[in-house]
DNA sequence: ACTATTATAGATATTTTTATCTATTTTTAT
DNA sequence: ATAAAAATAGATAAAAATATCTATAATAGT
């Protein structure tokens, strides 16, 4: 449904979130609360922070952080962060052309599950997430 | 969302159920008509024989066909045919035991998604599709 | 009976995803 | 200045998913 990586993604940042406001937290302290292996977490961590959904601090007492309102921070951006957003043209029945004009006999079906998908992780924000935990 | 091969498995059996009833094709035409590779077509087309939703006819002009009601094959039976049903006791957060009585963070969000895919995967079978290409 | 055609079974190969390892850079605190 | 703690970068390894290959079994038509 979601891969692990994109999953680990949204672990890690809902770790963050958690936390008060910009609190810092280091990979291994966010490897050990998620149990997200630590160095693949690190390149997932990175992948946030180049995606402007979290800051990185280097050196002593450094680590990851928010900063951005958690009301902007999207699932769907935190995996599309981390390369997982689905192609939008693929078409599930293998046809090179299949748009709502000529659509293949799945695209009807399949267009329920995508736009149920996109409503989720287009309308879960770490905002909710935190709310529905406090 | 679906893996490769579920993807093929409900393409392959969207493709039989389209024919008259009880048509039979060979894993070789199926393979041409909707670009699934041949030989990882066929074991695809064994499991779903497996799991009683086709019926294969060996030897010449053999090949593979559907017997059951349209209406009782829906796309979650065709999913886990190939092995892709998901774990239901998994936990998005990591945690061990996470439920209902004791969610983690994720829980209730994590849901709302399952549950659509549920209701799409269980409430979407290949009579609804033939229908909506007729 | 024989031949050709098809499914089946199992082994092998390739590709992608997931995970680890090593070295380097940055930064805080002493 | 130096040492320690952290992120970063890139190479490598392991595991899983996807795909192919080879041989065998069943069956229809001749």
């Amino acid at each position: 449904m979601i891969s692990q990586t994109a999953e680990y993604a949204i672990r890690a940042i809902t770790y963050l979130a958690l936390l008060p406001k910009e609190k810092v937290s280091s990979a291994s302290v966010i490897s050990k609360s998620t149990k997200i292996p630590t160095a693949y977490l690190s390149k997932i961590l990175r992948q946030l922070v180049n995606a402007d959904l979290l800051k990185a601090q280097k050196g002593p007492k450094g680590g990851f952080y928010i900063e951005k309102p958690l009301n902007e921070i999207t699932i769907l951006s935190v995996v599309q962060a981390v390369g997982y957003e689905m192609d939008e043209n693929h078409c599930a029945f293998g046809w090179d052309k299949c748009n709502s004009v000529k659509p293949c006999p799945l695209h009807n079906s399949y267009n329920k599950l995508k736009a149920s998908y996109y409503k989720w992780a287009e309308g879960t924000t770490l905002s909710h997430i935190k709310k529905s935990n406090q």
